[in-house]
DNA sequence: TAATATTGTGCAATCGTTTACATAATTAAA
DNA sequence: TTTAATTATGTAAACGATTGCACAATATTA
């Protein structure tokens, strides 16, 4: 294979320098339209493509956005992922990624990697409540975007689906149809989305002059099992609840089984929703009402943050947390009254 | 924020040469054991961390392994990330995700991407049939692993599920339930993928001696609704099949939602399959069988490929053709006969 | 016409490593 | 003890782009 042909090639075809073939290439206004023309001219015929490696190195900073999730696989993670992907595309970046496993020293590692790889910025969902690593990133002033598990104390920009807010629509949707007494699946409450979530189940039952019985509030974790089992207990209380807001689509598939089991009907007996609008929701039989947290968006909108005007500017950056508005899928599990 | 250490600032602080400490580093064998130790205690006490991209550029290569597939959100192409990514950390790589969506002109254009940042290696699922702009890897002399829709003529490595033996593996299983007319929704045959499943199909009809019946062979595209249509075309049929094997998950669901809503039982009246093991497979009433491709599998067998011994001699690069067997992943949909 | 401002280019250093080649220091062989 | 072989280290040139500074050449002003 032939060498690739650089700047300097460029430059000894037309008589010139580097300096002026790379002011030209890079539409430096100091550089004269003839000579513009003439370099590009003579790059595309010698098919010159920019290395962007030895640009990386003297800039000491290379178009790449680090990505880290917990999981890569995960079917939230990845549309993010591919949110991210498309936006920094458009600017002519890529993504390097890396996965925490949840791990909160793996996390520290793979944040060392990026600094070293000097990417351009780093888009982080926190592996675990801990923070203290990311002040690495800061300090070697890379730009810093946490999402769905946000840093809150320390990241400088954070976009996250609105917890909250999905969970007061989900159990504010479950009291219009008709439902009396309702329990909520509750995640890790050392998660701050967790803790969101059951805030807004508190707040919906509040604004609704429901009461709220902790009875009724059962720790879960996100998976089939736990939720089976969680909606078990709930079902043998004396006076058990007539629907079931879990903060995580995985318990309430599995409070959904449990109910079937049992020949508990849905949405008449009981009403179910979930939350993240996990592909399967939608063929669940009943089908799962869910809360959608727009992944795809949510990366878009991380994507974007790296290339905002404001952020340009080093001395007035506009820390910016974002929060997109959920929306709440509703389907046949929680519909109690014929739409 | 203070700039990192760099090599010759430790070779300053030993009065030695940048050199002397670029091998030390990377344990070259002319130096000595004294002057290694001294080396690496110096760098650690300077917080050294080698700059990768400075290597890049002196090596012509980085250590980032170049990944493109269609869709970065598809569940088997996200496990296949994460595999990659996992296998290739071993090594000390990372990895860089570009999407093709399924068009060949971007394809082409991440591939020039990948090559000008010079990655260690690019692992490819092909967006189209076209397999022309591939060569430019192999001309820069890239190592190129193609997996899933593998580039049969060009590519030097390809990893792929065996989709003839899966689905030979399916319909042997539906015809040793007692199954008698057994259809299948078969995938776009200009992919081979879907050639080969519809050849498995086939093979396993031949070998027990079942006939061939070309009504019972519908195109189908791999969606719900395309399966959905596929199955009333087939049970309309004045001789219609006690069976279907889908060439995709998604057609198998559309065809199971079809039975159900005629109340056409599974899998007593009908038996279904589907390919690809989707996570929703599962969660289905009735649960699907379906043929798992081991797709986490298969991208650390990708990864692998990368640094496989054989690979290093540049002279006798055994280029590898491998096949993984699929797995049967049996439940409710196919179970006629009790276990 | 001389002095000054403007515009377009070139020089050379820099980013941090790696490595071919040269050289110094030590040991083995003669 | 001289020579050859071995071992350890240093010199300097890459890799390919960017950029501060200097300097022509031209245009503008007095």
């Amino acid at each position: 294979m032939t060498k690739k042909a650089t700047i300097v090639d460029i430059a000894k075809a037309l008589n010139t320098s580097a300096a002026t073939v790379s002011r030209a290439l890079n539409n430096n206004p100091r550089i004269s339209d003839k000579t513009k023309k003439l370099v590009n001219d003579t790059a595309k015929a010698l098919g010159y493509e920019p290395n962007p490696v030895a640009a990386a190195l003297r800039n000491g900073r290379s178009k790449i956005i680090g990505v880290i999730v917990p999981y890569i696989d995960r079917s939230f993670f990845s549309s993010v992922i591919r949110g991210i992907e498309e936006e920094v595309k458009k600017h002519g970046y890529n993504i390097m990624i890396c996965q925490s496993l949840e791990d909160r020293q793996a996390e520290a590692d793979n944040i060392d990697i990026m600094v070293n790889a000097r990417v351009a910025g780093i888009a982080l969902s926190l592996a675990s409540n801990d923070e203290t690593h990311l002040k690495q990133i800061i300090k070697s002033n890379i730009p810093l975007v946490t999402f769905d598990r946000v840093a809150d104390n320390l990241a400088p920009h954070t976009v996250a689906a609105d917890d909250f807010e999905g969970s007061f629509l989900a159990t504010t949707h479950l009291i219009r149809q008709g439902y009396q007494k309702i329990a909520h699946l509750a995640g890790n409450q050392d998660i701050n989305i967790y803790r969101n979530r059951l805030r807004g189940y508190r707040a919906a039952l509040d604004e609704n002059g429901y009461e709220i019985d902790s009875d009724l509030i059962v720790s879960t974790k996100s998976s089939v099992e736990s939720g089976r089992l969680s909606a078990e207990k709930l079902l043998s209380l004396t006076n058990p609840p007539d629907a079931i807001t879990s903060a995580s689509d995985f318990s309430a598939l599995g409070a959904l089984q449990y109910c079937k089991s049992k020949d508990i009907r849905i949405p008449q007996d009981i009403g179910i929703t979930g939350f993240a609008n996990e592909p399967f929701t939608e063929y669940l039989e009943p089908s799962l009402t869910s809360v959608s947290q727009n992944s795809l968006e949510m990366g878009k909108i991380v994507g974007q943050v790296f290339f905002d005007k404001a952020n340009q500017d080093n001395d007035s950056i506009q820390y910016k947390k974002i929060l997109l508005k959920p929306e709440l899928i509703v389907r046949e599990s929680s519909q109690r009254q014929k739409v």
